[in-house]
DNA sequence: TATCAGGCCCTAG
DNA sequence: CTAGGGCCTGAT
């Protein structure tokens, strides 16, 4: 069990921001995370957060996997003071981190995120998991599935996930790991590359087009300038920044911008 | 009952 | 290169 103090981290908050669909807040201040073949439980209170796990996992995984050495309140301190919708946002969004999620993983959730619900997207990863990960048993005595490898999913049917409600995005995620495990696109490369190498690289992905590659290129690569531009976004652009976002201004962390906009537009601004 | 979701593919012009 | 139809399913 690891106690910490964190500044800057809003466990609720991250789980809503809709970056991991797996993450799961079960009863108030208690979460449960899980991540590739991973799973940990956090009880936050506060700035107060207790790992159920050991020192090693949580400095070696956790830890970078949560953005924690990073200091997000510095990045709020750069925001335009004249700004008020932006410092808005922030301020209502600033427990929010950006992950380091598994690059594959991720792929598939934003593939299968396109046209969707959240609800519906986290049921299509849990069956996946279900149906196609592995069983594991938590320190705690759960049984938990992974998420399942490339592997597990090239062999299938282009249709075969129709049957975990995935709809036309089937074809998405089968074709998607059948490049993985032949090669055609290597995911371990695409993790070295720079921004817009990888997000090009991505998009050589069939299912993968702009927005999808942006999202992975933030939420699992870390390339905090990719900055996913979705219907909300695109409404928000057009109500405050007729002009242009001013990107010249958060040049390269214009995703953790992207984020705190996310957020209020998705959790309600109705108290503006 | 229609519309449209955290888009993308494909085909026409 | 740009525009527009089609696509699974379900919430509203």
């Amino acid at each position: 069990m690891i106690r910490v103090q964190i500044p800057n981290f809003d466990l609720s908050q991250i789980c809503a921001s809709g970056q991991c669909f797996r993450m799961r807040e079960t009863e108030p201040g208690h979460f449960t995370v899980p991540a590739g073949d991973r799973c940990v439980r956090i009880v936050q209170e506060g700035e107060i957060c207790e790992f159920d796990c050991g020192e090693g996992e949580f400095e070696d995984f956790w830890k970078p996997y949560f953005d924690l050495d990073q200091d997000y309140g510095a990045y709020i301190e750069k925001i335009n003071p004249r700004d008020s919708y932006l410092i808005t946002a922030a301020a209502r969004g600033s427990g929010i981190r950006i992950l380091r999620q598994d690059l594959w993983e991720t792929i598939v959730s934003f593939l299968i995120s396109q046209q969707n619900h959240i609800g519906r997207i986290r049921r299509c990863i849990e069956n996946i998991c279900t149906e196609y990960g592995s069983a594991h048993e938590s320190p705690w005595g759960e049984t938990y599935y992974g998420f399942p490898q490339p592997e597990a999913l090239a062999g299938l049917p282009e249709d075969a996930l129709k049957a975990c409600n995935l709809g036309y995005r089937s074809k998405y995620v089968v074709r998607t790991a059948r490049s993985a495990v032949s090669k055609e696109i290597d995911l371990e490369a695409v993790s070295r590359m720079p921004y817009k190498k990888a997000r090009e690289e991505l998009m050589n992905l069939y299912g993968v087009g702009g927005k999808v590659a942006d999202c992975i290129c933030l939420f699992a690569l870390h390339h905090l300038e990719a900055f996913p531009v979705d219907t909300h976004i695109r409404q928000a652009m057009e109500r405050h920044y007729r002009r242009g976002f001013p990107n010249r201004r958060y040049r390269g962390f214009q995703g953790v911008m992207q984020q705190y906009i996310f957020y209020y537009e998705l959790t309600g601004n109705a108290a503006d």
